[in-house]
DNA sequence: ATAGGGTTAG
C-alpha cells in the first residue's frame, strides 16, 4: 500500500521510523514535496520530484472530502468519510490527503482530521513519510492562526507522542515562530527531536542565535560544538561566525560566561571551518576583552586569526598595541611589530601614534623622536613612508614636556606648522601651556593663551585649567581666581577639575574655609563633585588637622555614592596619626580591612613614619619587614621616614647606617629630602663638617640641593660663625637659581646684619656675586625681572 | 594626543 511512493528512507527518517518501514515493506519510496513553505534549507535533493499520475477523480474527491469535513463541524459522518476516501483508493493518494488537509484551514479540525485517519484502518493513507508532511500542513495551518506559539508548542508534543519525525519544512517553521519569541525550551527540543541529517546550517543558526541572545550559552555550545565537528553536516557559515562574535561583543563573556579557553576553542573551530571575524569585530573583540583586563586572551585571539590566515589589518593590531603599551609590555608589542612586519601587515600612522606614545609615557622621547623620523623616511625594505599626523605631534610634544623639555617641545610645534603644514591645534596648545606651567613659567603659558586666540584656536575647559592650576601650585591663586572668573566672563565654563585645583591650593594654604566655599560654589554651578575632588578635601582637612571635619567629609563622599578608595584612607590615616591618635588609626585601618580596601606601600609609610616618630623602632622595622612580605618595595620615602626617626632620637648613626644601606643594599637612590633630613640633624648637633661632607656627597651623586638644605646649612654655620662657607654657598645658591625663602632671608639677615655685611646680602637677594667683594660687580641680569625680553622667539611661527 | 589626588625634610 505503500507502493504508491518511492522510498528513500535513510535521510528524512527517524531510526525508529526507519526500522518501522523497512520491516513492513523493504523497499525504496519517494516523498511527496508538497508543502516547502519557509523552507529555510532549500535542499532539492532532499525532497523527492512530485507525484507524476494523478487524476481528475482524485481532484474531485479531495473537494468532496473537504466539504464533508468543514460543513459537519466536528461530527462527521463517518462511514460517509470512510466511503469516500477508500472507494477512490487507487487515486485518493497521500498527496490528496494533504491537498485536503491544507485546504481544512484550521490546525485543530486538521489534527482531529489526522488522529481519525490514525484510528482508522485507513492509515495507510499516513505511513511514515506523509504523516511527516501531514504534521508539516498542521504546523503551517497552526502558524497562522492565533496563538500560534501554543499551538505549534502543543504539535511538536503531539507529533512527537505519534512518533511523527518533523519534515525539515515543519522544524523551519517552529524554529522561525520560536526563534522569534526566544523560546528556549521549545527550540532546544526541536533541535533534539530533529533527525541529524535535517539540521542544516541556517536552521542550526536560527536556534543558536536565539539561544545566545537568552543568554543560553551553554546549550548554543551545545549545538556548535555539533556544527563545529570536522566533518560536520551542519558547518559554520559567516553567520554562524557573526551571531557569535556578536555575542563574545556583548561584554557578556570574558571570564563570567564564556571562560577564555572556549572563546579560543570557539576562533579556532569557526576558522578551521573558513569562517573568522570581519577585521571590525575582531578590533572591537580586542578591544572588549583588553578592557575587561583581559589582554592574555586579546593576544590569543588575535594570534589565533593570524595563525588561521584569517584577515589581519593594522586597526586588530593596533587595539592590541594600545593595551599592550598601557601595561607597559614592551616585549610583546615588539613582537606584534616584528609579526606585522613578517605577514606583511602594513602598520599605520595609528600603529606608529602608539609606539610613539609608549615611549613618551615611559619618558623615552628620544627613542619616541626617532620613531617619528623613521615613520616618514622610505626605508629601501618594503616600508611604505608613513605620514605623522597632527595627533603623533601632540604626543611627541606633549612627552617632551612631561621630561621638561618645553624649549625643544615648542620647537618641535614650530616644525610641525613649517615642515608639515599642520597648524597647532588646541590639544598642541594645551599640553605647551601645561609643560610651560609645570615648569612654572606662567607668563610664557599666558603668552600662548593668547597667541591661540588671535590664531583663531578656541581654548576650552583643558587650556583654562593648565592654567589655573599652574598658577596654584605656583604661589599664584589669586592670579588663578582672577584669570577663572575673567575666562568665565567670556563663556568658557570651568569643571570640577578647575574647582580641584583651587581647592587644593587653598587647602596647602590652610584656607579652610575659602576651600569650603569653593566646594560650596562648585555643586552650585552644577559640578558634581567627584572622588577627587572629595580626596582634596579630606587630605586638606587632616593636614589642617581638622580631623572632624574630614571625617564629615569622608562621610558626604559615601553618601554620594563613592566608596572611600586608598588614597582618601591614607589622607585620614596620616591626619590621626600626626596628632598622635593611634587607637583611631588603628580603628580606621580595621575598617579598611573589613571593607577589602587594601593598603598600599603609602599607608605603610605613614605607619612606618609614625613609629619611628615614637621611636618604636622594632615596631616600624617590623612593619618594614612586613610591607616587604606582602610584596612593597620600600621607597625612599619609606628609608626616609625611618632616617627621619632616628635623627630625631638622636641616634645619627643609626640613621647615617639606613642611607648606607640604601646604597648598598637595598638599592634605593637617596633623594634631597633624605639629605635634608640628615644635613639638618648634624647641623643642630653642630657636626657642621659632617653636614658639608653630605653636601658633597649629594652633588657627587647628582641629587640637587634646595632652599631647605641651604637653611639647614646657614644655621649651622652661623653657629660656627663660617662666613667664607656661606658666601660661597649663597653665591652656589644663585648659580643653581635656587630662590631662598623667608627662613634663609631670617637666617642671613639676622646674622649678616649683626657683623655689617648687609652689602653682600643685598647683592645676594639680586642675583650678584657675594664671595669675592661686597662691592657691585659686573651685572649678570637680574633674574627677578627678565619678564619679556625676547618673548617672540617663544612663539610658534605664524605663516 | 591635552587638565585636578600621596606618604618623608624645614
Amino acid at each position: 500500500m505503500l507502493s504508491f511512493f518511492q522510498m528513500r528512507p535513510t535521510r528524512v527518517l527517524s531510526k525508529q521510523a526507519k526500522l518501522l518501514l523497512l520491516s513492513k515493506h523493504g523497499t525504496t519510496t519517494r516523498f511527496p514535496p508538497f508543502f516547502r513553505f519557509l523552507t529555510v534549507e532549500a535542499d532539492a535533493s532532499q525532497l523527492p520530484p512530485p507525484p507524476t499520475t494523478t487524476t481528475t477523480d482524485g481532484a474531485a474527491n479531495v473537494n468532496q472530502v473537504v466539504e464533508l469535513l468543514r460543513s459537519k463541524d466536528d461530527n462527521w459522518d463517518d462511514e460517509e468519510l470512510r466511503r469516500l476516501l477508500s472507494s477512490a483508493a487507487s487515486v485518493f493518494t497521500p498527496p490528496r490527503l494533504l491537498q485536503v488537509i491544507r485546504r481544512l484551514g484550521d490546525s485543530a479540525k486538521a489534527l482531529k482530521f489526522f488522529e481519525w485517519l490514525q484510528k482508522d484502518q485507513l492509515s495507510s493513507l499516513l505511513s511514515l513519510p506523509s504523516a511527516s508532511y501531514a504534521y508539516e500542513a498542521i504546523f503551517d495551518l497552526a502558524s497562522k492562526e492565533p496563538n500560534h506559539l501554543l499551538k505549534l508548542s502543543e504539535l511538536l508534543i503531539t507529533s512527537n507522542a505519534h512518533g511523527v519525525p518533523l519534515t525539515s519544512g515543519s522544524a523551519s517553521i517552529v524554529v522561525y515562530h520560536f526563534g522569534r519569541a526566544q523560546m528556549v525550551t521549545e527550540l532546544l527540543r526541536v533541535y533534539d527531536v530533529l533527525d541529524p541529517s535535517l539540521r542544516k546550517t541556517r536552521l542550526c543558526n536560527s536556534i543558536v542565535d536565539p539561544l545566545l541572545k537568552s543568554n543560553r550559552i551553554e546549550d548554543a555550545l551545545r549545538i556548535l560544538d555539533d556544527m563545529l565537528k570536522p566533518d560536520s553536516q551542519c558547518p559554520p557559515n559567516d553567520f554562524t561566525g557573526s551571531i557569535v562574535f556578536i555575542t563574545f561583543l556583548k561584554s557578556l563573556i570574558p571570564g563570567r560566561i564564556l571562560n577564555e579557553e572556549q572563546v579560543i576553542r570557539l576562533i579556532s573551530k569557526l576558522g578551521e571551518h573558513g569562517v573568522f571575524p570581519d577585521v571590525m569585530r575582531l578590533t572591537q573583540l580586542i578591544t572588549k576583552l583588553c578592557r575587561g583586563g583581559n589582554t592574555d586572551l586579546a593576544w590569543d585571539s588575535l594570534h589565533a586569526v593570524m595563525k588561521m590566515g584569517g584577515p589581519v589589518e593594522a586597526p586588530s593590531c593596533n587595539a592590541l598595541l594600545t593595551w599592550l603599551g598601557r601595561s607597559r609590555d614592551f616585549e610583546r608589542m615588539n613582537l606584534v611589530l616584528a609579526e606585522m612586519k613578517e605577514m606583511g601587515i602594513q602598520p599605520n600612522v595609528v600603529t606608529f601614534g602608539i609606539l610613539i606614545n609608549y615611549l613618551c609615557k615611559s619618558r623615552r622621547v628620544d627613542e619616541a623622536l626617532q620613531v617619528l623620523e623613521k615613520m616618514s623616511r622610505e626605508d629601501g625594505s618594503g616600508g611604505v613612508a608613513i605620514q605623522p599626523d597632527v595627533i603623533t605631534f601632540n604626543t611627541l610634544i606633549d612627552g617632551l614636556c612631561k621630561v621638561g623639555r618645553q624649549e625643544e617641545a615648542l620647537d618641535l610645534a614650530n616644525r610641525m606648522k613649517l615642515q608639515h603644514g599642520y597648524s597647532p591645534n588646541t590639544v598642541t596648545y594645551n599640553t605647551l601651556i601645561d609643560g610651560f606651567c609645570k615648569a612654572g613659567e606662567i607668563d610664557r603659558s599666558r603668552e600662548l593663551f593668547d597667541q591661540m586666540q588671535e590664531e583663531g584656536v578656541a581654548p576650552n575647559v583643558i587650556t583654562l585649567n593648565s592654567l589655573v592650576d599652574g598658577m596654584c601650585k605656583h604661589g599664584r591663586i589669586s592670579s588663578a581666581l582672577e584669570f577663572f572668573h575673567d575666562v568665565q566672563s567670556k563663556g568658557l565654563q570651568g569643571n570640577t577639575v578647575t574647582y580641584t585645583s583651587l581647592i587644593s591650593a587653598f587647602c596647602n594654604v590652610n584656607n579652610i574655609v575659602k576651600a569650603m566655599e569653593l566646594f560650596d560654589e562648585m555643586i552650585s554651578v552644577g559640578c558634581s563633585p567627584d572622588s577627587v575632588v572629595y580626596y582634596t578635601l579630606i587630605s586638606g582637612f587632616s593636614r589642617a588637622g581638622r580631623l572632624d571635619d574630614a571625617y564629615s567629609v569622608a562621610l558626604k563622599m559615601q553618601e554620594a555614592g563613592f566608596c572611600l578608595d586608598t588614597l582618601s584612607y591614607n589622607a585620614l590615616l596620616s591626619g590621626l596619626c600626626k596628632k598622635k591618635k593611634l587607637d583611631k588609626a588603628y580603628e580606621l585601618l580595621r575598617e579598611m580591612e573589613k571593607k577589602g580596601i587594601r593598603p598600599d606601600e603609602v599607608t605603610y609609610n605613614i605607619l612606618i613614619s609614625t613609629l619611628s616618630t615614637a621611636e618604636d623602632f622594632s615596631n616600624a622595622r617590623m612593619l618594614l619587614e612586613k610591607m616587604i612580605s606582602d610584596g612593597f618595595v620600600p621607597t625612599v620615602v619609606t628609608y626616609g621616614a625611618l632616617i627621619r626617626g632616628y635623627c630625631r632620637a638622636g641616634n645619627l648613626d643609626e640613621a647615617m647606617n639606613i642611607l648606607r644601606d640604601m646604597d648598598s643594599i637595598s638599592k634605593v637612590p637617596p633623594n634631597t629630602v633624605i639629605y635634608n633630613t640628615l644635613i639638618d640633624s648634624l647641623c643642630k648637633e653642630k657636626e657642621i663638617e659632617a653636614a658639608l661632607s653630605l653636601m658633597d656627597d649629594m652633588q657627587a651623586k647628582g641629587v640637587l640641593p634646595n632652599t631647605t638644605t641651604y637653611n639647614s646649612i646657614f644655621k649651622g654655620l652661623q653657629e660656627k660663625n663660617w662666613l667664607d662657607k656661606a658666601f660661597e654657598l649663597m653665591d652656589r645658591m644663585n648659580e643653581q637659581a635656587c630662590n631662598p625663602d623667608y627662613i634663609t632671608m631670617e637666617v642671613l639677615t639676622e646674622w649678616l646684619s649683626a657683623i655689617g655685611e648687609t652689602a653682600r646680602l643685598r647683592n645676594f637677594v639680586h642675583g650678584y656675586e657675594v664671595s669675592s667683594s661686597p662691592s657691585v660687580r659686573q651685572q649678570k641680569g637680574d633674574p627677578w625681572n627678565n619678564s619679556s625680553a625676547c618673548h617672540n622667539a617663544h612663539k610658534i611661527t605664524s605663516i
